[in-house]
RNA sequence: GCCGAUGUGGCUCAAUUGGCAGAGCAGCUGACUUGUAAUCAGCAGGUUAUCGGUUCAAGUCCGAUCAUCGGCUCCA
């Protein structure tokens, strides 16, 4: 494929750049649609994404309907039939912004004040339509032939809520009409996974409008998870020295004036109860609570580090267009704990959460993340405690420790948290943005505020380092993870109902029920199904549940004390003696293996 | 919060231009006594999210509210 280049030469696109190319210029063609269909329309922002493109635009008080987004998918195939050349032209700055500003584009006008003075302000022209870029595109408008226009949002200009918010289009572009094809295969399986329906696919948890928005509750079969990764990760931590601790939901104003948070997230509080002369909140986070239990007694040098951990339920006030499943709601539960520790031992600790991090992940196999050393932004004077050099202290030993641990991560401006550098494990879900799972976070600022204090060896007291970490997240934000990753086949020692007993007829439900309480004795979680159906409807529906193991038993495996197993994995597995199948699957559990699904079921 | 879309039995979906709210699955009852993905028959289940309006007549048209979904902003 050929393109422009905002020179004037053409050349063969590089492979690697013809998706983009491809999609950039799709954001053009739109654009050339929505002019045609409605002149008044003015541009801001349309670049390539990573599977199309989008353009915001201006339409003044014009509201599309889904109509109306067909009709700028059929115009823009127009163009490209009519296979227009693209053109491109150069001037210069005050000649630009004549130019853009007779032509009524005071977005690009703007834009073109952003970009440094020197900088080259080249167009490119594909018929009547004329876009201040920089390229390169395709040299025809045919050469876009397999793209769709998928939705449109609002979205603030320069993405700040302050400014106008601007409609925004999008698109998907593929260089061959087979990859969209593909593209639209995996967006349906995609919905398939999401975590809001399996959840309720399988029962694991409901909302309900009289509860509230944002409020999922946990059913039987989504606690029976949540307890076990509650035991998991708790278990995990006891082992490596932490100490976990109870603390109240709730908590004064007072409280959050001296973290800071209240400063700074006040709005995203649930607001304050005032009773008997105080102000109380649900609280947003436990930091605070845990930084009263260190606060409790003097400690010497000798006992740091001192880890304080949490499974803690807090409420967050969430914007309501952000609330997601269980994903993101206005009450979660994290996997929290605070480190209180000596500045020589902050590399160590780190390095041993980043361990337990990655632990965890092996376990639950978990391999598509990205580590993120997030800082603050130094120009963002209101958001983060603004002292130059404990910030720096903190984000170089940070930054030391995840250099000398050898992990591979990118740095974000401005992502840090208000206190101190994060380390972040982000992951992304089947359907919507990334998000962050894990969390390591080093913090200067709070020890200070909460006046915390060791006695060193020297008997001066010293303030301590504190590091905020959450390996599982959330737990309701792991669940959802887990779901969607598995898509609701658990491994068996997570799976909600580990065994469904299905006796071939009535005639063997006797035998069943004894199978049925030896497995309960085992301490599995199994369920007899006892019905006055067909064995093939009792497998058929077992099945569907996303039961790991089903157990037939007709007159042949009553007679010698067996079971016929049929697993998720393996199919029919033959007949097994009862306690060997017993001894295998607590094997399989107290291990949590994780036996690799390969019967397809749900078509 | 903002932009847009959606809302019909427990679940998945129907219902011409406004004209008697229906089906499958699940549930209940009965028959069948079952060997690895749906046995047959019958019964029951609804103030079409809520409130208001237009109309002889509203699931359908209009308004408000609530919730959900896709984005934007935010995410300690």
């Amino acid at each position: 494929m050929k393109i422009l280049y905002n020179n004037g030469s053409v050349a063969e696109c590089p492979e690697e750049e013809v998706t983009h190319v491809l999609r950039h210029s799709a954001a053009h063609i739109m654009a050339q649609a929505i002019q045609r269909l409605w002149p008044e329309a003015d541009f801001a922002y349309g670049p390539a994404t990573e599977r199309g493109f989008y353009y915001d635009v201006d339409l003044g008080d014009r509201k599309l309907t889904d109509e109306d987004l067909v009709a700028i998918e059929n115009e823009m195939k127009k163009i490209t039939k009519e296979n227009l050349p693209f053109k491109t032209f150069e001037l210069g700055r005050e000649e630009a912004i004549d130019y853009l500003e007779k032509r009524g584009a005071k977005y690009k006008v703007e834009h073109i004040g952003d970009l440094d003075e020197d900088a080259r302000i080249t167009f490119y022209q594909q018929g009547d339509y004329v876009d201040m870029c920089i390229g390169p595109h395709i040299t025809y408008t045919k050469a876009l032939k397999a793209f769709k226009i998928t939705m449109q949002s609002g979205a603030y200009w320069k993405n700040d809520a302050k400014n106008k918010m601007l409609t925004r289009i999008n698109g998907v572009a593929f260089a061959t009409a087979e990859e969209l094809a593909e593209y639209e295969k995996q967006m349906e399986e995609a919905k398939a996974r999401d975590h809001r329906k399996i959840g309720k696919e399988m029962g694991l948890f409901m909302t309900d409008d009289l509860i509230g928005k944002g409020l999922p509750m946990f059913l039987p079969r989504g606690y029976t998870v949540w307890r076990e990764l509650e035991n998991y990760i708790r278990d995990k931590e006891l082992k490596l020295g932490y100490q976990h601790v109870l603390t109240p939901c709730v908590g004064t104003v007072a409280l959050y004036e001296t973290s800071g948070h209240w400063a700074h997230y006040k709005a995203n509080m649930f607001p304050p109860m005032e009773v008997e002369g105080e102000s109380f909140v649900l609280r947003p986070m436990n930091c605070p609570h845990h930084m009263m239990i260190y606060a409790n007694k003097p400690h010497s040098y000798r006992e740091l580090p001192i880890r304080i951990g949490e499974i803690a339920h807090d409420f967050r006030f969430e914007s309501s267009g952000t609330l997601k499943g269980i994903e993101r709601g206005r009450h979660f539960c994290q996997n929290d704990a605070h480190l209180f520790v000596t500045p020589e031992q902050i590399k160590d600790e780190v390095s041993k959460v980043v361990d337990l991090i990655f632990e965890v992940y092996k376990d639950f196999q978990i391999t598509d993340y990205r580590c993120v050393l997030s800082l603050r932004d130094p120009a963002d004077t209101e958001k983060y405690h603004p002292d130059d050099e404990m910030w720096n202290t903190a984000e170089d030993a940070l930054r030391q420790v995840l250099n000398e641990i050898g992990i591979e991560y990118t740095e974000e401006i401005g992502e840090a948290a208000f206190y101190g550098p994060k380390l972040d494990v982000n992951v992304k879900p089947a359907v919507g943005a990334e998000y962050t799972l894990s969390t390591c976070q080093l913090d200067f600022c709070l020890p200070m505020k909460f006046n915390l204090k060791y006695i060193d060896k020297n008997s001066e007291e010293k303030t301590p380092v504190v590091l905020h970490r959450a390996i599982l997240g959330s737990l309701d934000r792991f669940m959802a993870y887990i779901i969607e990753e598995t898509k609701g086949k658990f491994p068996t020692w997570l799976a909600p109902l580990q065994v469904k007993v299905l006796p071939v007829s009535e005639k063997t439900n006797e035998y069943a029920a004894k199978v049925n309480e030896a497995l309960e004795e085992a301490g599995i979680r199994t369920q007899l199904d006892d019905r006055n159906e067909k064995i093939g409807y009792k497998i058929r529906e077992a099945r569907m549940d996303r039961v790991p193991y089903m157990l037939v038993v007709g007159p042949k495996e009553a007679e010698e004390g067996l079971v016929s197993v049929r697993s998720r994995f393996a199919g029919d597995e033959g007949q097994k003696d009862l306690k060997d199948f017993i001894r295998m699957i607590r094997e399989e559990i107290d291990s949590r293996a994780i036996r690799e699904t390969i019967v397809e079921e749900n078509a």
